[in-house]
This record gives C-alpha cells, structure tokens and sequence, in this order.
DNA sequence: CAACATGCTACACATAATGTAGCATGAATA
DNA sequence: TATTCATGCTACATTATGTGTAGCATGTTG
C-alpha cells in the first residue's frame, strides 16, 4: 500500500491536501491504535506488538514503516517511539478517550 | 463489516474498551473523510458523495449506516448531519486541520 | 554450544474497498 | 398523462488490504 505523502493524490483523494493524507493514513487499520499505544512510551517489536492485543506481525512491520517514513514514528536504541509530530498528534486527539467514554453510555442507552 | 459497538468484541481487539471501538470505526475507509465533510452542514446522499470526491455509493452507504448506528450522524429531511455526539466528536479533531499542514511541511523538509 | 528471545519475512487465506451499471421512486416538464 | 430527469440506493465482479501461522536470522544467556 502506497504511503500517504501529504502533497500527493492519496487513497480516495487526488487533491494532495495534508488533511487527506492524515485521514488515508489513520484510516488503516492500527494506525491510531499503534500511536495510541506508543503514548505509554517506547516499545520493542514485540511489546508493541503485545500492548496491541491480536496485531500481526505482517501489519505492524507495515504500519510502523509508514509511520517512520511520515516521521511520526522513529527508530531508537530503546525500541520504537513517537517523535515530536507523533506527540503533537497523540495530544491533540488524547481527548477522544474520554468522548469514547461518554459516547458509549448514549450508545447503550439507546441501544435499550 | 459488523458494526463496532463499544463494550463488545471489536477488529483488533476483545476487550470492549469504548476508545478500541472507535478506532475501528475510525481505521475505516473514509469514515474520518464523512464526518469531516458533514461539519460544513449537512448534505443530500449526492452532495455527500461530492464532497468526498471519489467515494463509491456502496461505501458511502456502508460508512453512514454505521454512523447513524452509532449516533454520529442523523438522517433528517435537509439531509445527512452531524448529531450532537458527532459534533463533539469532529470539534475535538478539528484542530488536525492546522496539525496536518505543518506536518506536511516537515515531511517535505525530510523529503527534499 | 545449547537454549531461548527478538525482530522480522513469507505466504496462503479471508475480508474489505472500488467501480460501474442500473433500478426504484418521486418531482418537474411537455 | 407520458416523458424526462434527479435522487437514493443496491448488485456484483474485480482488486486491494488485512490475518494468521510458520519459521528464519541474529543476538544473548546459561
């Protein structure tokens, strides 16, 4: 699967707008998982590989590849973690686990 | 696809955290790409299929059966729209627009 | 020099997305 | 009232993605 550069036609849009690119990338499967986890901190393969439930290796070694290539992700002695972009990324959307929260309540309540 | 409800088994994992249910909704094709499009106000299936320039009317109509499911989105008689949840929802990653221009910025920095 | 852990690749299989055609319905027009 | 047109979808074949298991290469530990 091609890496969504931003500036670039991406999965679903030619207009190389950076928000399309974002959204081609976080909307692979895992994507926002693996940063969500790396919020904890650095991980080896396999730990990340662990804080991510049921990931397959084949998949994560993809996402990460993107995700080194698109700098939010990189490559240390203590394993892989998020660089600056990463972390301004994660914080900007940490709040959607407390929505997350709230939203499956109303979920349910309607569910009833 | 089957519909991630929060508190049940999702893609990717079994433990019904409500924050794993939104990531696979998320980590879906174009989901992002709809609510995005829906902030500028609500649209007709049409106008919708517009504003996300490429999507296919079989995905389109997947993607907003599940959002309605999930109380993102509501069909009223002007259209698809955002629901209150949507709203807080698309609110909380709206500030991705700015974060993604920068991002595309570095990203060619590192390119060049 | 075993025995084990890590980081990953290979590959066959299963699932999801795309793209095009077109049908059903209703409103506007001739 | 017959005809045209737009809308909201569905069908279906093709292609692209993701899954799961096995296992290899490398480094480390006893």
């Amino acid at each position: 699967m091609a890496i969504p550069l931003p500036g670039t036609p991406v999965r679903g849009s030619t207009t190389g707008k950076p928000i399309m690119a974002l959204f081609d990338l976080l909307g692979r499967t895992w994507s926002l998982g693996i940063l969500w986890n790396l919020q904890q901190g650095p991980a080896t393969f396999r730990e990340l590989q662990h804080r991510c439930e049921q990931i397959s290796p084949t998949l994560l070694n993809s996402r990460l590849k993107e995700l080194i290539t698109l700098h939010l992700v990189e490559k240390q002695a203590c394993g892989y973690q998020l660089t600056q972009s990463g972390l301004a990324l994660i914080n900007i959307i940490l709040p959607l686990g407390d929505w997350s929260k709230n939203w499956a309540k109303q979920v349910q309540e309607y569910t009833l």
